[in-house]
DNA sequence: ACTTGGCACTCGGGAACACAGAGTGCCAGG
DNA sequence: CCTGGCACTCTGTGTTCCCGAGTGCCAAGT
């Protein structure tokens, strides 16, 4: 049903309108793509590329208009993932160039996807239940507070306050730190529940309404706060890109944490690129806008997703092989420390 | 100059063209508020008020529409502060309620301001150098890296990672950690730099080399980050607020933190409530917005500052309101942790 | 001296209208 | 199956026109 021509058609189609923002019509691609045939042979085609529902005549005398189909089946089939330049290369090696904290390396990536791109970009902390336990301390606030700060392997630090049931003195701190860090250093956090039931009987019956105290804290950081820590930049280019409506809906997505992990996706297949076009995305208020997102990781497994939201009229091969790049720079980088 | 009826009329003016956000005119002035002259009379007075510039015609034949100059004489001196609602006290005490980290109250806090005031809330973390710190911990990442972790008596917890100029061992760093905290708990960070420069002497030979390195972390963290520490949320109120132009600088300057930081303003008298409308701020393109921030902090001392972002347009006397309760709040939680 | 009603004037914005241009679908011929 | 030609259908733009809101000014009233 659709030749190669005709879907040499489509991607001239999507190309041109990417980059002109205007209904594309059959004699302009005839004059701009070289594909051999004339202006009316084109328009048969287009007649069935738009029964196909691969675009769309916005009015009876206008061109056309690629649908999310039609964007789907040019990023399945017709285009290619471009890789960066040398120069954008360069922009990311020295972004990120440095001996850098886990927040610092999740702000600049951010930054960096977003200018690259020029479209709003989104990265997850890495994925708390996928990292191992490094380092527990406990800082005494006042009689009956503490604060308890937990450090991973990745480099994340989850703080909480703690209200203890009793006033602790510092020497029992001090043994409850040891014996916590002996129990949970290197522990994956996944296994920390189990790990954490079994504590209470290695400790003096004085010690345990306090530890009880502060293991459910760490359980409940651990389940509540889980992966939801993900920040965003680059909302000043949703205003540049002339929206078609809906610039409040997106800004508030963007606000919402839990709409913005489900639109990194929940895929698990490793680093591979995800789109979501328009209407694919579960929610409305998003419609006109794509999501390209990838998985980032030190080494084999994916720690978290970082991606781009931009209008589904974007340079889907430039954006992907941007955020592809960054993605692995940042999964070397993470690897690295 | 301006007798007691025109200072009416100006306030009337500026209240119903901030609800009605259109150009008002005399004869709808007459109409609204009992002013008890007739619209000649008010022309009159608005003639007047034009030549002081508090007021402006967008066309000969149109109402007309405060000036930046009219809006600072409203706030001055034509309105009062207008304190919140029981609903709205409760939903602050509500949403800050809870034993809470400091990234908690600050982001629940910026969300609650953004809601409350339906503008653009910005809050600032409070400020390092106003701060003691509370505790040092080293934790070991690899043979020649190490984190750093500073936690302040304000709940505020930096972070940085440190590359050694040797191997350092398990012992060598808890030592490391006894002296560094024994010497800086309590101290003011202002201080931190002399106490700093006075350790290596109590240090055995050996460590200096380390310990160097590490004390330089921890100056710089001081220094290099400052109270750059800056959040916001509300940015979808922006797409409601139907902008005159400019939404794009409007969110460009709102993600970069020196422009924020400059906007709630560097002055240190306490918790009085700052604004600033329309030109008399320091940055194009926030033409046609108005801030409104306050200090906030426990006891008598500004730890930092807090505030919102919206339209020179806005209802002054429920913003101020809403900035200045939100303040106060905010300042008991830190007390009371 | 201030207020007020009256009046002529100005100007923006919306409605009505026409028109050019781009683009299409279809058909007949190569 | 491709192509040139042709009639047709729209949108967007520019023009004109008119209504109405709002003003400034003036002369009369208090």
């Amino acid at each position: 049903m659709l030749d190669d021509r005709k879907l040499a058609v489509l991607r001239a189609i999507v190309e041109d309108y990417v980059s002109t923002h205007e209904p594309v019509g059959s004699k302009a691609l005839a004059d701009r793509h070289n594909l051999g045939v004339s202006p009316a042979t084109i328009r048969n085609d287009m007649a069935a590329l738009e029964d196909g529902g691969y675009i769309h005549q916005p009015h009876t005398s206008a061109g056309r208009v690629p649908t999310d189909k039609g964007y789907r089946l040019f990023v399945d089939r017709l285009s290619q993932v471009k890789p960066l330049s040398g120069a954008e290369r360069r922009a990311i090696e020295t972004f990120l160039a440095g001996t850098l904290d886990l927040d610092e390396i999740v702000t600049r990536t951010v930054r960096l996807l977003a200018q690259l791109t020029r479209h709003v970009a989104v990265v997850q902390y890495p994925s708390l239940t996928r990292s191992t336990v490094r380092h527990v301390e406990i800082v005494p606030l006042a009689d009956t507070r503490v604060m308890l700060v937990l450090i991973t392997n990745t480099g994340r630090v989850e703080q909480r306050v703690v209200d203890l049931p009793e006033v602790i003195a510092d020497d029992r701190v001090s043994h409850l730190r040891a014996v916590l860090n002996a129990a949970l250093d290197g522990c994956g956090l996944a296994k920390v529940p189990e790990t954490v039931a079994a504590l209470p009987e290695h400790l003096s019956p004085e010690d345990r309404p306090v530890a009880a105290t502060i293991l459910s804290v760490i359980l409940e950081t651990l389940v509540e706060r889980h992966e939801e820590k993900i920040v965003f930049a680059g909302a000043a280019n949703l205003a540049a890109a002339d929206f078609t409506i809906g610039l409040r809906d997106v800004l508030e997505a963007l606000e919402e944490q839990v709409v913005l992990m489900r639109l990194l996706g929940e895929t698990d297949d490793l680093s591979e690129l995800t789109v979501r076009i328009g209407s694919e995305n579960p929610y409305t208020g998003l419609r006109g806008t794509s999501i390209v997102a990838a998985g980032y990781g030190s080494g084999d497994k994916e720690l978290a997703r970082l991606g781009v939201l931009g209008p589904t009229r974007m340079d889907y091969p430039v954006t992907m092989g941007a955020v592809r790049a960054v993605a692995r720079y940042v999964g070397q980088i993470l690897a690295g420390s």
